[in-house]
DNA sequence: TGACCCGTTTGACCTAGATCAAGGATCACC
DNA sequence: GGTGATCCTTGATCTAGGTCAAACGGGTCA
């Protein structure tokens, strides 16, 4: 892939052109977007924006990981939701943003001003279609995380965050059932509503089980995927995130 | 009020009118969901669709109160939404619904046949717009809720709950201060994350801190706002579910 | 009026997962 | 190739909330 990140690439050749918000557009209404974009990389770790900040740019998340994050009073978090590739980032409609938003890995955003994008939203269809189905695919995967974090044991959620990462990974490199953990075990943690010990110990749990093995901390392979599925918990028919 | 749910009635007369998916259309627009609609009535209790039927119309929610829910393998059930007058049910896009739908109390539903809704939503801008709002309103209730179901207490979720619904309760019959719980206590720790016992003994201890008070099981009244505020664990502006 | 049923309360006890604490492993940078 | 810094693992202990069990209204129906 040789697109690279500048505002003179054409829309048409965007890695995310038919997923991201976008997805629904015609020549015509890409060319709109083509004008308004601009690009904007942040280095992994660092905040894109806090809750309770002023919205300036909605965006769409070309490359990398970010976390969407909420802080109690006495520190502890729960992360409810990553963003992926052409994942959307903001409101049309709202000022402000209700969840901190964090780099995970390096990312780059796709970023338009806000009313710009908004007036978009009121005139293009196509925008406001898109908008509408991810946020329903959306909504639908946070009903799914909601069953995990209220009724599931430690087990059952490990099992159904690493079913998710195997379903999602679709980078074809990883030969023969290995993948990568796109968080550190606190990062998990947070995502599950345990703690980085929890993690670390039904982790090795697994490995001890030969559900799983390690390469190093960050690379697995699964060895038996029906233990897996089977320790999740769903009901049978287990559809789950997209 | 003298709306009486039937098809004859106006679309333009409905309680709801102003606030469901129909709330941006035109008088012309009104007139072809009045064309397309239809109503129906389910017993409290009793199953509004399962998870996995086809679905077969979209609806909104009149009158009454319905709730979302997951039920896992073994029995264990989590709520993951409350549907009150105004709320929709159905993904236009997918055929499947993926929870379980029930009266709370008796329920109204204002019905559309799928293929037809799908066009509109196709066609008229003014309805993916709206459904595209109340999506992303959904989503970050949705969203909320995870932080309560990952990371709060006993304590902290019955006093975010309690919070929830009193900033909901709009009947303004229930003079100073009294409100009624639309649950039991057994929905009540579907809904948190709890058991039932455990929901018992926080409301009996917040009653016995002089929090509040239960006139019978259903109706209480807060006596001490600020302090059920405090115990909900939720960082100084507490911008919830609307 | 009494028998029953359902939702609820309260008590006694137990356990999954949190907390506290002490090392290991791996990486980056000099 | 040494020295922090970060991330991870593992052990010992503690506790919030679950489980099990009994009993308490308050409603309904005969």
């Amino acid at each position: 892939m040789t697109f690279v990140f500048n505002e003179r690439e054409s829309c048409s050749k965007c890695p995310i052109r038919h997923r991201a918000v976008c997805a629904r557009c015609d020549t015509d209404e890409l060319e709109l977007l083509d004008g308004m974009k601009s690009y904007q990389t942040i280095a992994a770790g660092e905040p894109i924006i806090w809750r309770g900040d002023e919205l300036t740019h909605f965006s769409s998340v070309v490359a990398g990981i970010a976390s969407l994050s909420r802080t109690l009073e006495d520190g502890r978090i729960q992360m409810v939701g990553l963003l992926l590739p052409s994942d959307f980032i903001g409101r049309p409609g709202r000022e402000t943003v209700e969840f901190d938003v964090t780099a995970v890995s390096d990312v780059t955003l796709c970023r338009f001003e806000r009313k710009p994008f908004e007036n978009l939203v009121e005139d293009v269809p196509h925008i406001s279609q898109r908008v509408m189905e991810m946020a329903l695919d959306e909504l639908n995967a946070a009903r799914e995380w909601m069953v995990l974090l209220g009724r599931k044991t430690a087990r059952e959620k490990i099992a159904t965050f690493l079913d998710m990462v195997i379903r999602r990974d679709t980078t074809p490199l990883h030969g023969a059932g290995s993948h990568s953990l796109p968080l550190t075990r606190e990062e998990i943690a947070n995502f599950l509503g345990l703690t980085l010990e929890t993690v670390s110990r039904q982790l090795s749990a697994m490995k001890k089980e030969k559900i799983l093995t390690f390469s190093d901390r960050r690379n697995f392979t699964i060895l038996d995927l029906d233990a897996l599925q089977e320790a999740t918990g769903d009901d049978t028919d287990n559809a789950l995130i997209a």
